[in-house]
DNA sequence: TCCAAATTTGACCAGTTAGTCAAGAATTTT
DNA sequence: AAAATTCTTGACTAACTGGTCAAATTTGGA
């Protein structure tokens, strides 16, 4: 008898599962991040995977697990850099390292960046009880973190929660808004160098302030 | 003959037109930011608005009609006090006024916020026109101004665009990933002073920067 | 090669959606 | 008050959507 293809023999996949899924996860985040999770549709996914609807659903059972797949896939990447904050290194450094892993991620996995937007602007329906637990609890490590730095004066006295509000804004803001970056900045913002040069300006405005000195 | 709704008479509106128009328009602000262009239906804007989806396209068109006017009012506001930055206010007032003014609308409405981000997200289907014209021309002209305020050392020497997309990824932060923020605040984001408090914290860090003095 | 399991698909179904239509109810004008 | 206009609605349609099913095709190991 042939079995759900989630769990064909003892949990190894063939050739063809470990393909197709992540043809189907490309496709997933590519849809779900320009329309939505209600606006996307399982033929749109399909097509763009390369492969029949019925296909897709022999793989993963429901449009709403694909999207879940797609989701968590996205959340893993984005606490990675985050979680590695070195309590132990030098502030300026490390936040440094961090809004560029995070710019960097932007610029290469735009779409993701959208995805996570988009669930978290529909009222996060399905990763409200992951921010309000385990991305609360980290945050709030790394708080604590940011707290000492400043107590020890290597840090000027900000507010560490709105620090990261800042940071993960403005990082996101050239994956979510490339559209608009594009429009206003032209063929520019298409050539090779740029991903540093909006590292370097970022950096700037953040560590230094705009007020003159 | 009855004629369109849109041109009843001589271009004025009945009472009740001007009622229901109202009443649509918020509908259409909740449901599109919520669920974005696609995932929206026209029936749960009719049932938000408080009359029957007939009734609500004797008023629209179409859907996308509703969606336009929604965009359109939306755009305009967010228009508005980016073009009232003084070139002869002192720089770091004029900045500290958009970005407070611009927190002030994330906080009172989120949703036009959210719905604005969503129509770039989708890629700006509607408004692509509009951001490489009417808002790339509002940039640059201010883009020039801020290069002035940075050779006459009253501004530190950032790059104007991203100083612009800083504050537009911050302040819009707030409104767009609400949830988020809640979820990591706690009931403080709910409390009365807190767009004080956020006003306070984002102006601390972009204008003094993070890097201790 | 042969066969059992894995993969792929077209036809189909039930529910949803944007938009139409004709007719009834409310409002304004005369 | 009567007539004309504006407003409102339920019933309907055609297209689309997520998901099922049985049958065909392909794959990989013995």
């Amino acid at each position: 008898m042939a079995e759900s293809a989630a769990r064909p023999n003892g949990g190894k996949q063939s050739r063809i599962q470990t393909e197709n899924r992540a043809l189907i996860m490309q496709a997933a985040l590519d849809v779900f991040s320009a329309d939505g999770y209600r606006g996307a549709t399982v033929d749109r996914i399909a097509e763009r995977a390369g492969m029949s609807k019925t296909n897709l659903l022999y793989y993963y059972p429901s449009k709403e697990e694909i999207y879940r797949s797609a989701i968590e896939q996205t959340v893993e990447a984005w606490l990675d850099p985050f979680d590695a904050i070195d309590p132990d290194g030098d502030p300026i450094e490390e936040l440094r390292r961090y809004i560029t892993v995070k710019l960097k991620m932007s610029d290469e996995n735009p779409e993701a960046s959208r995805l996570f937007a988009n669930e978290v602007q529909r009222g996060a329906p399905l990763v409200g009880e992951f921010l309000s637990t385990r991305l609360k609890a980290l945050v709030d490590e790394k708080v604590t973190v940011i707290r000492t730095w400043i107590d020890q004066g290597r840090l000027a006295p900000v507010d560490p929660y709105h620090l990261i509000f800042t940071i993960w804004a403005t990082t996101q803001h050239y994956a979510d808004f490339e559209v608009q970056v594009q429009a206003i900045l032209g063929k520019q913002a298409k050539k090779p160098g740029f991903s540093d040069q909006v590292a370097h300006a970022v950096l700037s405005i953040l560590l230094n302030g705009i007020r003159p000195r």
